[in-house]
DNA sequence: CCATCCCGCCATTGG
DNA sequence: CCAATGGCGGGATGG
């Protein structure tokens, strides 16, 4: 029976293939047609589907125009070429479909291109996978890879057997706001950390092993409960049949995966790190080849669906010992979650919302201190995860260790999801910026290289070779440059975290019994974690960029850097100049007033001594939450848990007190942030909400993705002669300059207020 | 040689 | 019980 499908496959898809290439081929062979602009453009893996989709909405066609401009070109190049010399051949049977023509990621593309980005809530929707695999000329089996992890990604939702319902991405930044919180609950950083620091060591070579297995006993496995699925709260399990099936493992380790991007600090992720914490988070250190080998596998598949969304993108991360595979997150940053009004209609038990600043004030500091008070556990999410994983331990403890045990706890938190809607504005800008970028490179490159003199380290990535020792000291020098010269912008995006708590994000975590035992470990792990990670940190800072660079394939650069002390630096170099200096007009034009606000944020950001003031000692997290696994927060941690993502020792009332990034985000974050909104949001923002709710009826989903776009259109239209015209606009120009004026970066150097009433703002203006 | 990752066997599921 | 799902890893492929 293969035999009988492929050949009809092939022929199905050469056909197409076929038909496309010949008018595209011509162009690249002969040199006229290629213009500057897309030197290499050849016929991109979509475009089959778009001139088949033609028919479809404009903003898909948009999409797809960018896309054909930006990216993954290279790999269709190849295919394009196999194809050409086929072509001068004969007809003959053409190309072998040739690998490329199969992969994944081009399949993938083809998949997302029958979809909208942001589909009508009217719309049909329906996917039948059936159809589809049909359709696309493959074999169900891969359409299987690909739902997958747009499940995850909950842009899809399986309603039944053969049926999925189409999100696109309407829920994806409330996803990506989930999946960043149980990042950071699940001390996903501090285990990156580790896995380098470990890798490192073997540098060494001594007998790291032991070593190794030792750290990770103490801490590093330590790992306690697996994270099984992450769920918003609207969509919890569509067909209760489907539920059942809700942890395995491909979409968990798409999960996995993607916080792993959110959580680190340069956004880049190698596929070896990813793997080893990915594998497990158990028994780690058992170099299992074949494991690993397969782990590796998967990721790949899952990179090329999370590619073909242009999430995240294939880098090189070079270190001293060469360079490894690693993917650089391009999806949109994941705000802070910041409480947003209008919440979305989604089920949960939100509170509505009264006076957003206020209220969500109130709630923050409520839950510091009642929980510190009372030990109102339940509502914070890691020690919720404690409790079920003690719970588990005790009833597994019998049970093998390997033995998957079907048992899941669920926890679930009411909490009222936002929508940010800010947020989907800058992903969907984001790819039009992605598009200039390319122009943009020579430029970029020159800025980048100023940039890194400019910074100093890169921290994150590589571990230095250093030891420990120096880390130390390092480390303390470290820490306070990391703050003076963390510009909000880029870190900015951690204090957003806030206050995971009431964040607007509400998900549920599924845990795994079989990890119980874990739990263990615990409080000793905890304990531990705070020296090796300074030394890693420390030495990190100062190193680090001469270590690492990271490289695009194309060479475009080596954009990231990783480091999370410039933050501000990092951030606008892989930033295109052209939109860099359009960006900037935008905002001085736009944001005038808001560069008060903004300036004042900074400086609280840079100066400790405002937050401190703001929030004393009096944010520090009661013991409970410290035995989760961390400590207190301070006034300090805040910034250090932004500059830097490693850990440091604080002092507490209570004692010196090991803290882990993740942890002071969630505690400080929240009173600092707070402290700013308050002061700011309340007029304009209250007036606005209103108006906004209202005309937000229907789905707030989709009102907030739509809304944005065309606020953002108007905002580019008021400004469109402020924006320079270095920029090249290709088909459309106020799209493009919608992109940078909506960029992520921008939003996230702006105060959350700020966004906020930047949000509102142009809301109203679209309103009318 | 090695990084990728296609392919499809075959165990699980769920209906 | 059978079809739908989806682990998993051999081995092909392109650089």
């Amino acid at each position: 029976r293969s035999v009988l499908k492929t050949p009809l496959k092939q022929a199905a898809t050469s056909h197409l293939v076929l038909t496309e290439r010949h008018p595209d081929c011509q162009p690249l062979t002969t040199p006229p047609k290629p213009k500057e602009i897309l030197p290499a453009d050849p016929w991109t893996p979509t475009s089959n589907l778009k001139m088949l989709i033609s028919a479809a909405s404009p903003e898909i066609r948009s999409r797809e125009q960018r896309r054909e401009l930006s990216n993954n070109t290279s790999e269709v190049l190849q295919a394009k070429h196999c194809l050409q010399e086929h072509l001068s051949g004969d007809e003959y049977e053409k190309s072998q479909p040739s690998r490329k023509e199969k992969s994944l990621g081009l399949l993938c593309h083809k998949f997302l291109a029958r979809y909208p980005d942001y589909p009508s809530t009217a719309e049909n929707n329906y996917i039948c996978l059936d159809e589809v695999a049909e359709e696309l000329s493959v074999e169900r089996r891969r359409i299987y890879d690909i739902v997958n992890v747009l499940e995850s990604l909950h842009m899809v939702s399986r309603l039944a057997k053969n049926r999925y319902a189409w999100h696109g991405r309407h829920n994806l930044s409330k996803t990506l706001q989930a999946l960043k919180k149980v990042g950071e609950e699940n001390k996903y950083t501090q285990q990156i950390q580790m896995i380098k620091k470990r890798e490192y060591e073997h540098e060494f070579d001594f007998d790291g092993e032991r070593r190794n297995e030792e750290m990770a006993r103490s801490f590093g496995s330590n790992e306690h409960s697996e994270i099984s699925f992450v769920e918003l709260p609207g969509m919890e399990f569509r067909a209760a049949s489907v539920n059942s099936r809700k942890d395995k493992s491909l979409r968990v380790m798409s999960q996995k995966f993607v916080m792993l991007f959110l959580v680190s600090t340069p956004q880049i992720v190698s596929l070896e790190v990813a793997a080893k914490i990915l594998i497990g988070e158990d028994q780690l250190e058992d170099l299992d080849k074949s494991k690993f080998k397969t782990k590796i596998r998967r990721l790949y598949d899952i990179a090329n669906v999370l590619s073909s969304l242009e999430l995240i993108k294939k880098v090189h991360v070079t270190e001293e010992r060469g360079r490894k595979p690693a993917f650089k997150w391009t999806g949109p940053n994941v705000l802070p979650n910041i409480q947003d009004t209008k919440l979305e209609t989604t089920s949960t038990i939100c509170p509505p919302p009264i006076s957003e600043s206020i209220t969500s004030k109130e709630q923050c500091s409520k839950n510091l201190f009642s929980s510190r008070g009372k030990q109102n556990f339940t509502r914070h999410p890691s020690l919720i995860k404690l409790v079920k994983s003690i719970e588990n331990d005790r009833r597994k403890i019998q049970s093998a260790p390997t033995s998957p045990v079907k048992i899941s706890a669920s926890t679930d938190q009411n909490l009222s999801a936002f929508p940010s809607k800010m947020a989907q504005v800058p992903a969907i800008a984001k790819h039009q910026l992605e598009e200039q970028s390319k122009k943009a490179k020579e430029i970029k490159m020159e800025l980048s290289g100023s940039a890194l003199e400019c910074n100093l380290s890169s921290p994150e990535v590589v571990p230095k070779p250093e030891p420990p020792h120096t880390a130390a000291p390092s480390q303390q020098a470290a820490l306070p440059q990391p703050l003076g010269v963390c510009p909000p912008s880029h870190s900015s995006v951690p204090p957003v975290i806030l206050p995971h708590t009431h964040s607007g994000v509400s998900y549920a975590i599924y845990l795994h019994p079989s990890q119980a035992h874990t739990v263990t470990t615990y409080s000793p792990s905890f304990m531990l974690q705070p020296l090796p990670y300074a030394n890693v940190t420390g030495i990190k800072s100062i190193n680090s960029k001469v270590l690492n660079k990271i490289t695009t394939e194309e060479g475009e650069n080596q954009i990231a850097t990783d480091d999370p002390t410039k933050s501000l630096t990092a951030k606008e170099r892989p930033t295109i100049k052209s939109e860099t200096s359009s960006k900037r007009c935008l905002k001085r034009s736009q944001a005038l007033q808001e560069n008060n606000l903004i300036k004042r944020y900074r400086s609280d950001e840079e100066s400790l001594d405002t937050s401190l003031t703001f929030f004393p000692s009096g944010y520090l997290i009661p013991l409970t939450q410290c035995t989760h696994g961390n400590k207190a927060g301070f006034s300090d941690k805040e910034k250090t848990g932004i500059c830097s993502l490693q850990h440091t020792t604080y002092s507490s009332p209570i004692g010196v007190i090991p803290v882990t990034a993740p942890e002071l985000k969630a505690v400080n974050i929240p009173a600092f942030h707070i402290t700013p909104l308050n002061i700011m949001l309340s007029p304009t923002s209250i007036a606005a909400a209103p108006v906004l709710s209202n005309s937000c009826l229907n789905s707030s989903n989709t009102s907030s993705v739509q809304n944005p776009s065309s606020s953002v259109l108007n905002f580019t239209l008021q400004h469109v002669g402020l924006i320079p015209a270095g920029v090249q606009v290709p088909a459309n120009p106020v799209l493009q300059h919608v992109a940078v004026s909506s960029q992520p970066e921008h939003v996230s150097h702006s105060s959350e207020n700020m966004n906020v009433q930047e949000e509102k703002v142009s809301k109203n203006i679209l309103q009318l």
